[in-house]
DNA sequence: CGCCTTTGACCCGCGC
DNA sequence: GCGCGGGTCAAAGGCG
């Protein structure tokens, strides 16, 4: 039983001001390496079997997600026994989207994956390209015009979990039998809507005000709080919902194109609920 | 041939 | 001001 947990936040850092964000655009250069950009960031907490289920397949070709990422390096976390892996997206070449990708130190069955930035292209076609080719993905289609102009300050997030950052989370792969199947699953977790596996989708409505950064988390049998190394950052109390309805387009293009009954109020009810949506699949 | 992973070095922000 | 830790770059090697 896996389960996904994302916890949308447009973080902030008190640093950063939005000029952080042209930075990155143009070349992620040195403006990158800041700390605590105030970037939206996205954790998504995803729950593999104690054998490691989900994370296996190493190289398979990380068909995964829907959008294709290079790691570009990787660094021991302190006082994590478990190193955290940098990924980029690879989709497009303008993209900034980044994640970090690091085992949840508290319980290792748990991966932690960091979205920042956001995708400033449309997410590859999922049903023709499938997982064979999540490498060299073209990025014609991509080019940043096509849906969505290149909006530095946008913020769609994928929370997609790819293979290889699982792989390189995973202490050690296991049941090597089931990477077939593994394999599919991999390929559902880029959609949390259509993973087979339990997700949880939680955004993290932080109110500045209140500035309740420990709710939500949750919704699923496994608490990130049981992960301390996972903080919820605070994000914009407007844009949130915005970004994560943006978010959800991305993560299911389906669900624009066929144009879902679910619209944005419908998940509006749901986020108000508790202040942050939750989807269960399966 | 092109892309990805790995890995060490470098840079920068933050805390003391 | 210094050291630590986190994040990114870039070279080398591997793979499809």
């Amino acid at each position: 039983m896996e389960s996904v947990l994302v916890v949308m936040d447009g973080s902030v850092s008190p640093k950063l001001d939005s000029n952080e964000e042209s930075k990155l655009k143009p070349a992620e250069t040195h403006a990158s390496k800041r700390r605590k950009v105030a970037v939206e960031r996205t954790v998504v907490t995803v729950k593999i079997g104690e054998n490691g289920g989900v994370g296996k397949l190493k190289n398979e070709g990380s068909p995964s997600d829907s959008w294709s990422w290079r790691k570009y390096g990787q660094k021991p976390i302190k006082g994590s026994p478990y190193p955290r892996g940098y990924y980029k997206c690879s989709t497009s070449k303008g993209c900034s989207a980044k994640k970090q990708v690091e085992r949840c130190k508290t319980d290792a069955s748990m991966l932690i994956v960091t979205y920042t930035s956001s995708h400033n292209h449309p997410v590859p076609d999922l049903t023709t390209k499938n997982r064979t080719q999540s490498r060299k993905e073209p990025e014609t289609n991509d080019s940043d015009d096509d849906h969505r102009p290149p909006t530095p300050k946008q913020k769609h997030h994928q929370p997609e979990v790819s293979q290889e950052e699982l792989k390189d989370e995973l202490p050690v792969k296991t049941s090597s039998d089931e990477d077939a199947s593994e394999e599919e699953h991999f390929h559902y977790l880029q959609s949390p809507l259509r993973l087979p596996q339990n997700i949880v989708i939680d955004q993290e409505q932080e109110d500045p005000l209140s500035g309740n950064l420990d709710r939500g988390l949750l919704l699923d049998e496994q608490p990130l709080s049981s992960c301390p190394s996972i903080k919820a950052s605070s994000s914009t109390p407007e844009s949130d919902e915005n970004d994560f309805f943006d978010e959800l387009e991305e993560l299911c293009p389906d669900w624009e194109a066929k144009q879902m009954p679910m619209d944005r109020e419908n998940m509006g009810s749901l986020i108000d609920a508790t202040g942050r949506a939750a989807f269960l699949v399966r």
